[in-house]
DNA sequence: GTACAACTTGAAGTTGACTTCAAGTCAAGG
DNA sequence: CCTTGACTTGAAGTCAACTTCAAGTTGTAC
């Protein structure tokens, strides 16, 4: 059949670099069958998870989530459209929630700092929660919704 | 004078660590002056900053780019409000095309995931800047293979 | 003047998502 | 059969943004 891929070549349709495959499939988020001598070969189903990977990614999903994500997904049978749907759709609150958090952020920086009150004891911006930390360690502010920095596609 | 701020102090009403208030004067964000036996004591004006600081890690920013927009802050005299609205300025720009990015990402899903079509050739979702790797042949992976399943509108 | 919490430093550790490396093995064309 | 490029592995490296640690010093309350 011609449904065996190379790991290079479903690097280069996917974009993934091949060391990203082999990472993902030693985390679990795809599988490969192997050759006699022990080579990788893909399914082309594994494009489309490959696909809904990178946009998970691209969301600002972990790899952890998008693990629980597929886990989801029919062990048996191919994955049809309906189940690509249910697993996607809560990405949808976690984009929607991203979007109001930063709209809040930029309407409130006119008001705030483009004001120039940037107070940390009233501002929503730098104290969102109005919680002082006697939290844990770090990232206080941030919100769970918000991606912190660092966020880089694939490749 | 009153405007000597113990780290801990610092600390507890910024909501940082002391860690990374340390860690971000050995980053050149912040800075203080010392004690004659060497502990650290800051400015109140120090709190405007690491609430800029909270703001900007906030929206996305680097410490690299934070430290790049606090170097645009007059050195000598205090920031006023104006200085605050110039630097703020261009968080507005990431804020706008990070918004429209997500919301771009997320209608795309209801249209490319939502509806089963997830094609790495053609969906903007995984594939953004529309770079395809050699115009294969064909449809290759479109979802033949997909169960034809009931038409289950988005949301 | 002493106890003790708060502070100091540099170095090393952490996390997530990979990449790079070294050294060896496999697959396919000629 | 031989060559060559693609592939394999585990280990170690990278990056940002910190945190944690160990061992020693300072500030202040009593």
């Amino acid at each position: 059949m011609e449904d065996a891929l190379t790991i290079s070549e479903v690097a280069d349709r996917s974009g993934f670099a091949a060391s990203a495959l082999r990472y993902y499939e030693r985390e679990g988020l795809i599988d490969a069958t192997r050759t006699p001598g022990g080579q990788r070969r893909y399914d082309r189903h594994v494009l489309r998870t490959l696909a809904f990977i990178a946009a998970a990614r691209h969301v600002g999903l972990t790899l952890d989530e998008i693990r629980n994500a597929l886990a989801l997904l029919p062990s048996g049978r191919n994955p049809t459209k309906a189940d690509w749907t249910r697993i996607s759709r809560s990405w949808r609150h976690r984009l929607d929630a991203e979007i109001a958090a930063l709209e809040k952020l930029r309407d409130g920086l006119d008001g705030c700092i483009g004001c120039g009150c940037l107070s940390l004891q009233r501002c929503r911006l730098s104290n969102p929660r109005d919680v002082v930390a006697s939290r844990g360690p770090g990232a206080v502010f941030l919100p769970e919704s918000l991606h912190p920095a660092g966020h880089d596609g694939p490749r």
